[in-house]
DNA sequence: ATTGTCATGTCCGAAAATGGCTAGACATCC
DNA sequence: GGATGTCTAGCCATTTTCGGACATGACAAT
């Protein structure tokens, strides 16, 4: 894992400000601001203008009021995590807008049926909330267990998705 | 601590292969084959030329046929280590060729007097022998006590420089 | 229904171990 | 008396190890 220029910028959104972090290829963070696991870093440069990140800043308004159900960014996942973190995001991808899944199912399909718990907590380490959708993914019995940004962004999430 | 371009090449020298080791900032390593300590990195990147490994080649021969006293090289501390390992291995190079010092003097002359094995240890990990001059520092009674190259070898430096 | 047990990868903190030591306290032996 | 040698307790940064805690879920035993 390559040590490389990350750019930031922060941008508003009905449920607060984003904290939205791109590398050269691609988007590799968005945070909510009050978010546990976000602590910023001092080795990203703040930026006022940016394509990618204004491209993604843009989408996301698109999402919040209803425009758009599905996110055509560059993404890049491989700034941060461990080989099965990575594996664990990528297959978030595969969730449709207005779909959901459990935690053991996403176990399962990543090939690890075991590994249940180790699924949990590298979906609260995603990197990248929203646009990689781990808000879609509830407990076996289709409870709202958890989620890094408060459990409140995950129902305003998934009610705005229609999947509740 | 960033991440950078390390280069490395391969040198003969009487006590075994020595493998030199540059940033771009100066020499950063300098290790002999068989060192426990030592395992090279498969970030590095080998070079057939290269002005200060070259360099550094040079005046190794010079010293190990007497004809050298002195390195007057470029060096980088800071690619590893903590800042206590590198304020030990800094002090080092004040212990001129032919003279030798103690672990406790060391820890004195660095200000923690009482750190005295933890001086041990630090010098015990110094990434550049020979030219930063570990050997030079004995038991505080003068017996050889310890050096990740081998005692063998920091006997034959010690007699080199006349020492013993 | 409730409760316990196990499986999994990662992170974090605490605790223990690990040295390239040393001064000082004693024992020995001419 | 010295000159030597063997122990011991104390010192300190790092590294290693170990034990929990987690955004869970299937199963078995109460």
């Amino acid at each position: 894992m390559k040590h490389q220029e990350l750019v930031y910028l922060e941008h508003p959104s009905p449920l607060g400000t984003l904290t939205l972090v791109s590398s050269a290829s691609g988007i590799c963070g968005i945070y909510f601001h009050d978010q546990r696991n976000f602590k910023g870093s001092a080795d990203w440069q703040k930026v006022a203008q940016h394509p990618q990140l204004e491209l993604a800043a843009q989408q996301l308004d698109e999402y919040f009021s209803g425009r758009r159900k599905r996110f055509e960014l560059p993404l890049d996942l491989q700034v941060s995590g461990t080989e099965f973190q990575q594996s664990v995001w990528k297959e978030l991808l595969n969730i449709g807008f207005g779909s959901t899944s459990s935690y053991g199912r996403h176990a399962e399909l990543i090939a690890r049926p075991r590994a249940v718990r180790a699924v949990g907590g590298a979906i609260g380490r995603n990197p990248i909330s929203i646009v990689v959708p781990c808000h879609r993914v509830l407990g076996s019995t289709g409870a709202l267990t958890g989620y890094d940004g408060g459990l409140v962004r995950k129902k305003f999430l998934l009610e705005l998705e229609g999947a509740l």
